[in-house]
DNA sequence: CATGAATGAGCGTTCATTCAT
DNA sequence: AATGAATGAACGCTCATTCAT
């Protein structure tokens, strides 16, 4: 008995390929993607894929989920370097660019950053650790003085939520510079 | 024959309906309202809807278009106050809010600002209006110190485009706190 | 202007056209027909169907009025014979044994005979004259004393809702010799 | 092995939380209950319900077998009655009320009474059983001159089928009286 | 023998677009 | 030029049944 239980092994690789299929498909046509072709492009059927997501909702929820993740670890990543002596401002631009860029490769990231700082109370636990890391993040830009003491963890998540995501790399990247002065303190 | 054909002044009249009509329900359900209810809200039947817009693109097209109208006339009230002493950095801020707040209550104005500066050079008539008014704007600030140097016409349009517009008034006042600093000078 | 609206025709014969094919698919496989199978049979395309009946249970509706409409016709013919002379319970019999014999070929009818009598009072005008014909006949037979004073218009509907239409013809005939000494007097 | 095997006896008890499950669901839900929730509601994987009723129509059979079976005691304590005594007419009438009561509060019962005397002779024990019983009870109603001589076991399974179970109680009622008169003599 | 994940045809409905009148 | 009926692909979702584990 050293496992839950049987064939579940097929299961999740099933629940993991919607997963990607969705996300590759919501990555091009956002939250448009039909049922029918995430399920095609995951190799299933559709009964399978609602059987994993009783709705289309539930189903854009955990692509979403999925994306809330990887913010949380880039942010838990920057915190780590700030800790370890980098400047907080800069990692926080650079936690900024970096999301935004993951971003306007993938439409559904986009839904998911929008997503942030909307629910109750850190519905979800990777949201939780993706503001807890930003908290801290600004917390010690704020103490070295090189953030502005106004800002909070929800601006940060405004501008992620308004990020010229679809416009080509040159114009995030003056949007970005447009944007940073409002953060960081001096000049 | 005694029975009326369509005088050009009738075809005049239901564009202008159809128009004001696409408006109003895009206004409301953004580019998600429906051809056959546009029509209905117009007052004419679908076929005549297509008659004057070939496809949906093309009226949004057309919807978009008016909105840049108003917006090139708020830019360039914004540029006669300025003329008429009114600090250049304030007229900016001023018209960047009003157009922010337009486009929060009224989806369709979104899609319009959107779309300021994506095309080739002044395909509108309307577009170039608004850049001339708002590039001087930013002179005249820029001339007094009291903008940065490195902003652009095409800054202030990027900005537009990614006003978080269907976030609460509060967001949206705290967004626009957020950006500024990015355009004025001094602190 | 000798007719309402051009090109009016067309789609009226296609209304024809769909509520035949409904008959027709609904007479077999009950109100389980499905909205693509009936347009289908009837030469259309779904979104056809749709313009004229928006909804499954709008269509299932059209079917059944008309049906009532052919009860209500059979009961005026009956009252008819029953006012130039012929015995009112025989006329009743008659119209029950018809009814039920129409049902029993026509699934959809049933869904029709059903109906009668459950809705507020005379929601359709096909259901009033029904309703007023087998009224008349029963008191003309009550007046005759050939038929019980306790019967009512409901318990006519009600024993057609009630009959084995999906009997063989035996078995129909038989049941109408076992619930007639309910209605007659005598015996 | 020191792992269990399911035994019969397991096997026996899975059929019978199957059966009452099923007879729940179809209580409710009548024959549009899902495999999967009677599955659920029984306790076990819908794979075991397919192993025991390969075909949801073989479930929903056994669930009218069952029914049968109930009636048939009905049938057969209303014998024991009239045997005892008790006018047969009056039992006869009792079990029609209370069969029809039955049904009306459970949509299984209803497809149960229905299949009654379709089959071919005898293919059910209990059907045998019920109409051995109803048998006697006519015989003994006719030989008191109280039902009429043509009633038949058949005539009654009819009446039984076509008993307005998804009227009120008060139209079921009424029915009885209107259709009592076809079995009894007499006025 | 039980499990429950997988299948896939089918359902009712919508909507941008076409075209006969 | 205007009408509005017709088209049909597409959508999200259900459910009886199969089959690998």
């Amino acid at each position: 008995m050293s496992h839950n239980r049987p064939s579940r092994a097929d299961a999740v690789r099933n629940r993991r390929r919607i997963l990607e299929a969705a996300r590759e498909q919501m990555g091009s046509h956002g939250s448009a993607a039909g049922m029918d072709d995430i399920a095609q492009a995951a190799g299933v059927a559709v009964g399978t894929l609602y059987r994993h997501f009783p709705t289309k909702a539930d189903l854009v929820s955990a692509v979403i989920a999925e994306h809330v993740g990887e913010v949380a670890e880039d942010a838990e990543a920057s915190l780590a370097r700030a800790r370890g002596g980098a400047p907080a401002i800069d990692e926080l631009a650079g936690f900024l660019d970096r999301t935004t860029e993951a971003i306007a490769h993938n439409q559904a990231v986009k839904v998911a950053a929008r997503s942030l700082g909307v629910e109750g109370p850190a519905e979800q636990p990777d949201e939780a650790r993706a503001s807890a890391a930003v908290g801290e993040l600004i917390r010690r830009g704020q103490d070295a003085g090189t953030i502005r003491g106004s800002v909070s963890v929800a601006d940060i998540y405004l501008l992620m939520a308004t990020a010229p995501t679809d416009q080509p790399a040159a114009v995030r990247q003056r949007w970005l510079q447009l944007v940073l002065p409002g953060i960081r303190t001096g000049q």
